[in-house]
RNA sequence: UGCCCCGUGGUGUAAGGGUAGCACAAGUGAUUUUGGUUCAUUUAGUCUAGGUUCGAAUCCUGGCGGGGUAGCCA
C-alpha cells in the first residue's frame, strides 16, 4: 500500500471519497463484488426523521455511483420487524412514503425480516446441531447476573452444555407455544469470558405471544437484531452493510453469525457517525414525548424533524439531499449546525420558486395625492432572476398595507426603511414620502399618509429603502404560521421546561398577500419577497384560501445591524 | 472499572510520509428596484508529550479529551 503512494507533486487523480465509498470501490476493483447491495432497514416502530435521512441518502445514491461492471447495483429497503410488540403497519405505509418523497427508488426490492423467519429458524436449528446454540431457562435476571461485568467474565448457565438432542427438543417446545413469554430463550454458545459483553452467550430467539402485523400469529418465538440482522443481509445478497457507531460493537457477532449460519453470501457490516443537529433533539423516544406531552400538535408538526414535518413545513427534498450530499461521512461523533440546512433549503427555493408580495404585520399606507379611485396595474416579474418564469400582474391604488417593521417613528440613519419625511421606493412601483404619522389614543401608529411621485415609475430619485406593498382594497387576508426552532440551546436533551422555545410558533391573522399568493394551490411555495420561503399548507389550505407556513427566513442583515444596538 | 472507536479553523469535512484545502458561519467591500441573490476579499486549524524519518495531520508509544458498550430493544 504504501510503495503504491504518488511521486511527491503529483496531485492524485482519484475523486476525494469518503471512507465507505474507498471501501466500496475497492471492493468493486479487486472484484471482491460485482456490484455494490446496500439496505436501509428501519424498524417500523416510529416516524423517519432527518438523521434517517443521511442514512437513506447513503444507502440509495452509493449503489448509483458505480456504473459499469456494477450493473446489479442498488439498494433495499427492509423493514426490521423482529420485535411484534412495538411495531404497527402505520409506520410501514409512512416509511415507504418518505423514502419516496426524499426521491429514492427501490423498486420491487421491498422486504421484510419477517420474510425470513422460516430461514432464521432453519439457522438457529443448525447452530444447535454444531452445539453452537442452547436453550437457556435461566431467567433474565440471572442472565444478567451470570453475564459478569465489564472488567469480570460471565459465570456458564447449568443448561449451557445440554446436548444438541436436548436443545432441538425443548428448542422446538419453544417454537410450538408450550412456554410463556420470557420462560427461556436460545442462546449463542461463543465465551463468557469475552471483552465484548456481545460475544458471552447472546440472545438469537426470545419467546414472544404477540400478534406480528405481518406474520400474524404463526410465529410465537423471534429473533433479535444481533441474529437476524447479518442473515437478512446475506440473504439479500447485501454487499456493504452500513449502520450507525453504536453497532461498532456488535460486528464480531455480525461477523461470528455470517461464520457459523449456512449463508449464501458474506456481507460486510461498516459504521459511520450518525447525524446529530444543533438546537434539534432527534431521539425517537424523545420525539415522542413531544408529541405525546402536546407540546407540538402530532409527529407532522412543522417544528418536528421528522421527514413528514419537514414535508409539511414546505422543505423541498432536493434541499434535504443536498444538505446530506455536504454534511459528509466520517466516525467522528459530530453536530452539524442547523444552518446548513437553511442554506441548503434557501438554495433550492431561491433558484426554483415565484417570488410575490405579502405583508405579514400590515401598517395602513394612504398616498394623499393618487387620484381618487384609481386603479394602476403593475407588471411584476415572478422570478426576475429567472425570467423564463414571467410575470404578473400587480394592483396598485391609493390605499396599500405596508409592514411594520418597514417604518420607524425614530429611525437610526442606518435604518433606510421609511420615517417621518423619509422617501422610499415601493418595489416595481412609485416613491413615497411619509408625510403624516396618524396614532390612535394610545400612542399607537394607525396609519401613515404618504404623497407619491408620480414621475417615479421607471425612475425618479435613487432611494436606498426598497419595501413590498399590497394594495387593500385588492389583498386577502390569510393566517400564517411563523415556525422557530423548537429548542433554544444547541444541544438539548436536559431540561425541557428550561430548553423549550415559547416563541417557537406565532400565529399571524391578518397578514395581507396580493392575488397571486390568494390564488396559491394547497403544497405551492413562494418567496415573499423581502421576507422568506413559504407554502400553503398542504393539511390546512383550500383551493382560494390557503393558510401558510414558514419554510425559512431570507437572510437579515437588517437585523444583525439592529441587534448591534 | 475492562474493551472498542474517534480527536484538523467557530462548525462540518479534505489532504492514504512531501505546499494544510473546501464548504458553512463570521467580518469587509462591490453590484443590486428584495438590507435577498451574485461577486471579490479577510480572519481563523492539525488535542498533547515523546519516537521513527531528510521530511509526520498522516506511522509508533504514552497522556489528555469525547463517544460507544453490561435488553429476552433495534
Amino acid at each position: 500500500m504504501s510503495q503504491s503512494s504518488p511521486a511527491p507533486g503529483v496531485p492524485a487523480e482519484k475523486p476525494s471519497f469518503d471512507f465507505i465509498r474507498q471501501i466500496v470501490a475497492d471492493d468493486l476493483a479487486s472484484g471482491k463484488h460485482p456490484c455494490v447491495i446496500t439496505r436501509f432497514p428501519p424498524e417500523p416502530n416510529g416516524y423517519l426523521h432527518i438523521g434517517h435521512a443521511k442514512s437513506i441518502y447513503l444507502n440509495f445514491s452509493l449503489p448509483l455511483e458505480f456504473p459499469g461492471e456494477a450493473a446489479g447495483s442498488g439498494c433495499h429497503l427492509r423493514m426490521d420487524d423482529t420485535n411484534p410488540a412495538k411495531e404497527e403497519v402505520e409506520y410501514v405505509d409512512s416509511i415507504k412514503e418518505d423514502v419516496r418523497w426524499l426521491g429514492f427508488e427501490y423498486g420491487s426490492h421491498f422486504y421484510n425480516a419477517s420474510d425470513y423467519f422460516e430461514f432464521f429458524h432453519e439457522c438457529a436449528v443448525h447452530l444447535i446441531r454444531a452445539g453452537k446454540a442452547y436453550v437457556d431457562f435461566q431467567t433474565s435476571d440471572e442472565m444478567r447476573a451470570n453475564r459478569g461485568t465489564l472488567t469480570e467474565p460471565g459465570r456458564p448457565s447449568r443448561w449451557r452444555d445440554a446436548l444438541p438432542e436436548e436443545n432441538l427438543v425443548e428448542f422446538a417446545k419453544m417454537r410450538a407455544g408450550e412456554y410463556p413469554d420470557g420462560h427461556c430463550v436460545l442462546r449463542a454458545k461463543i465465551d463468557l469470558g469475552s471483552a465484548n459483553l456481545n460475544l458471552r452467550d447472546p440472545a438469537l430467539y426470545r419467546i414472544v405471544h404477540a400478534e406480528h402485523h405481518s406474520t400474524g400469529r404463526a410465529w410465537c418465538i423471534y429473533p433479535m437484531y444481533d441474529y437476524a440482522h447479518p442473515l437478512e443481509d446475506a440473504k439479500e445478497g447485501v454487499t456493504h452493510s452500513l449502520c450507525t457507531l453504536e453497532f461498532e460493537a456488535h460486528r464480531p457477532l455480525y461477523d461470528w453469525v455470517i461464520e457459523n449460519c449456512p449463508v449464501p453470501a458474506k456481507p460486510r457490516q461498516i459504521e459511520f457517525a450518525k447525524l446529530q443537529l444543533t438546537f434539534t433533539l432527534l431521539s425517537k423516544r424523545n420525539l415522542r414525548r413531544l408529541v405525546e406531552d402536546g407540546v407540538v400538535t402530532g409527529w407532522d408538526d412543522p417544528r418536528m424533524p421528522t421527514l413528514a414535518a419537514l414535508r409539511r413545513r414546505g422543505l423541498p427534498p432536493a434541499a434535504i439531499r443536498e444538505f446530506c450530499r455536504q454534511i459528509g461521512l466520517t466516525k467522528f461523533n459530530a453536530r452539524t449546525e442547523i444552518g446548513l440546512l437553511d442554506k441548503c433549503v434557501r438554495d433550492e427555493l431561491n433558484k426554483s420558486v415565484p417570488r410575490y408580495f405579502g405583508v405579514l404585520r400590515p401598517l395602513k399606507v394612504t398616498i394623499a395625492n393618487w387620484p381618487a379611485g384609481q386603479v394602476e396595474m403593475i407588471e411584476a416579474a415572478n422570478n426576475p432572476e429567472r425570467p423564463e418564469l414571467g410575470t404578473r400582474q400587480v394592483p396598485m391604488s391609493g390605499e396599500l398595507w405596508i409592514e411594520q417593521d418597514d417604518f420607524m417613528e425614530d429611525p437610526p440613519k442606518e435604518f433606510f426603511r421609511l420615517g417621518p419625511g423619509r422617501e422610499v421606493r415601493l418595489r416595481y412601483a412609485y416613491n413615497i414620502t411619509c408625510t403624516e404619522v396618524v396614532k390612535d389614543a394610545d400612542g399607537c401608529v394607525r396609519e401613515l399618509v404618504c404623497t407619491y411621485d408620480p414621475e417615479s415609475r421607471h425612475g425618479g430619485k435613487k432611494v436606498k429603502g426598497i419595501i413590498h406593498w399590497v394594495s387593500a382594497a385588492h389583498a386577502q387576508a390569510v393566517p400564517v404560521r411563523l415556525y422557530d426552532r423548537l429548542w433554544t440551546v444547541e444541544e438539548p436533551g436536559g431540561d425541557v421546561e428550561k430548553e423549550l422555545n415559547p416563541r417557537s410558533l406565532e400565529v399571524l391573522s391578518d397578514s395581507q398577500v396580493e392575488p397571486a399568493v390568494a390564488a396559491m394551490e394547497p403544497g405551492e411555495r413562494c418567496q415573499f419577497e423581502r421576507l422568506g420561503y413559504f407554502i400553503a399548507d398542504a393539511h390546512d389550505s383550500r383551493s382560494g384560501s390557503p393558510v401558510f407556513n414558514r419554510i425559512v427566513g431570507l437572510k437579515d442583515s437588517w437585523a444583525k445591524v439592529a441587534a448591534k444596538k
